[in-house]
DNA sequence: GTGAAAGCGCTAACAC
DNA sequence: GTGTTAGCGCTTTCAC
């Protein structure tokens, strides 16, 4: 098991230096007070000695990591990664490091990754909720008094979220396709006992135009499976005049089956990510330049009250994305999404 | 500072069981005898009393955390965690977990992630290196004997890498533009000293048909900032018949200079992702589904060597890319990027 | 200013 | 099978 050399402890440079560990460990942080003369000593000799730090044995004696543990539902997600980038940079600003973990879409996953975090004492987490079976370590959680916040879904009522507004996007896109005559709108969403928001919208949209739901046309698909082969039964049996996507990875199968089927509807998408923008496709854009702030500000906030106990409901948190319209969207022209013809 | 409840211990579960810490910790884990009948009780005990493991005093006294360390340089490359994502996987069958650290592509947090790396006692390092300037840490590393490989990038040519063979995508991309009777083909490729592979292959194939070299052509540019502007300028004082994206990140804003100027170049773009396979652009694929394996299977190999010792010299594994032609690379067709006319 | 010493929670000899 | 005990490397009172 690879021969490891036993790294230098802060034992071994206290020896070398003649003083005490005491003062080594003073020497080498911030607290508390040794000579300048020694101080130097001692870090010169550190670096001489190819001394190493340990956090652990810190972790062990503080109890405390001054790590936030964020949790991403779907590595292959890249709107998780363009937060996940504000936000460890705003931690880092703060102090805190960031310990990332996957649940790939998996409650079991996400058990073990809560659980890894409490294991390594983490002072807050930050997840997005696959489902609510975890409920047992949520509550413990909680107990621990350990800050906890939803990210993007609220699967647990008593748990602060902080979420992007589906409905009021579904909303957008559905009055957007609606007022163009577009009466039978395929609505793509996502099946999530806890997030019936998509829907919400889409059936407002209808109401406020005096225009029936039709409620077999709002179809829910499980994450992390293609909905490809399911997709392209229900718009060959159905009678749909334009689609919309409820994730960027529903978007990329419809038209992979639009292009497949050789059939051009209107079509909106969830998620404003580069190659949508470069095809020209209609989107809902989550405003990703604000989702990190309130999810910091909710953290920090917990993190610098001293006497923080965790409260017995959540707040939600909505941030209102925005409907960025572009041609793919647009009831009269037929698009392919390929770059064989020019248009210009 | 949050008012964390101390949480209990095997000490306090060994005190409600009557029995002492050492039967508690062997019966949680899975080592040493404890009768049957002690062991449910114990376990139930610390299922009630909520017990967590604490992996801090673990590590610390077993000197090892059974944790890999991957650096993963840009956060905004999914092809990084389409890599990744395989590397998660395969670690945890071999009973390893994974820590993720981003260095931003800057050189001061690859040093700071390497240093936390070893404060946290990762049992082995990979990372994709950003420059040749924290020799020093690598160095003391590898004096650890802590398995280190690099990925995608070999900066410091005495420890091991696995590189995509950009050399021969260049060679296979130019050769099929080249073959097309486009002379003037523009390189657009990463300005990082320790990787000249690409313009090799390019160079190869002018030479292979007997070609000569424009080496104006091969344009290097720094990582992490927007070439648009400057590759705008060069296109239009350049007479530049087609092009090769070194990275995907510079397939995608060549894509938009062309759009905005309604040129039409042939073009070629490192990296097989989903959207340049949907706007049907010819790709150099990196084989995702291969490079993990090479990865894993050389620090497993290590870290089961009872008595590795860091070799002086780095063996440099290359994993070749394969030509994906599409109709971006044609020489014929006239290309655009939106998709507001029809192809059928 | 500096040192001595206790202890964070766990594991792994070593006894019995 | 089970208990005792000595640390792992660090921080932090409390003396001096």
């Amino acid at each position: 098991m690879v021969v490891k050399r036993k790294s230098t402890s802060i034992k071994d440079i206290a020896k070398a230096c003649n003083v005490s560990v005491a003062t080594v460990s003073r020497a080498l942080s911030k607290r508390g007070y040794v000579s300048e003369e020694k101080r130097v000593e001692i870090r010169n000799m550190a670096k001489k000695m190819g001394y190493i730090f340990n956090y652990n044995a810190q972790i062990l004696q503080r109890g405390k990591s001054n790590t936030i543990g964020i949790i991403i539902a779907d590595i292959e997600n890249h709107f998780y990664h363009l937060v996940l980038k504000n936000l460890i940079i705003d931690f880092e600003k703060h102090g805190y490091k960031v310990l990332i973990a996957y649940s790939f879409e998996n409650s079991d996953i996400e058990r073990e990754n809560l659980t890894s975090f409490l294991s390594s004492k983490v002072d807050a987490i930050i997840f997005t909720p696959i489902s609510n079976k975890n409920e047992d370590l949520i509550k413990l959680i909680n107990k621990q008094n350990v800050p906890l916040l939803q990210l993007f879904r609220q699967a647990y009522p008593y748990v602060d979220a902080v979420c992007v507004d589906d409905g009021h996007g579904a909303y957008l896109a559905t009055k957007h396709l609606l007022e163009q005559e577009l009466k039978n709108v395929l609505l793509l969403t996502v099946k999530l006992d806890f997030t019936p928001s998509r829907s919400k919208g889409y059936i407002q949209a209808h109401e406020e135009l005096d225009l029936p739901v039709n409620k077999e046309l709002i179809c829910r698909y499980p994450l992390g499976v293609s909905i490809k082969d399911e997709c392209r039964h229900f718009i060959k049996t159905h009678n749909v005049d334009a689609i919309i996507a409820g994730t960027n990875t529903f978007g990329s199968e419809v038209m992979e089956v639009m292009r497949e089927e050789k059939i051009n509807l209107p079509l909106i998408v969830f998620d404003e990510l580069n190659w949508l923008k470069m095809l020209n496709v209609t989107t809902i854009a989550q405003p990703i330049d604000l989702i990190h702030k309130d999810v910091v500000e909710n953290i920090m906030t917990k993190l610098n009250d001293k006497s923080y106990v965790t409260p017995t409901i959540g707040q939600n948190i909505r941030v209102k994305p925005v409907l960025i319209v572009r041609k793919s969207s647009n009831k009269k022209r037929k698009n392919s999404y390929s770059i064989d013809k020019t248009h210009n």
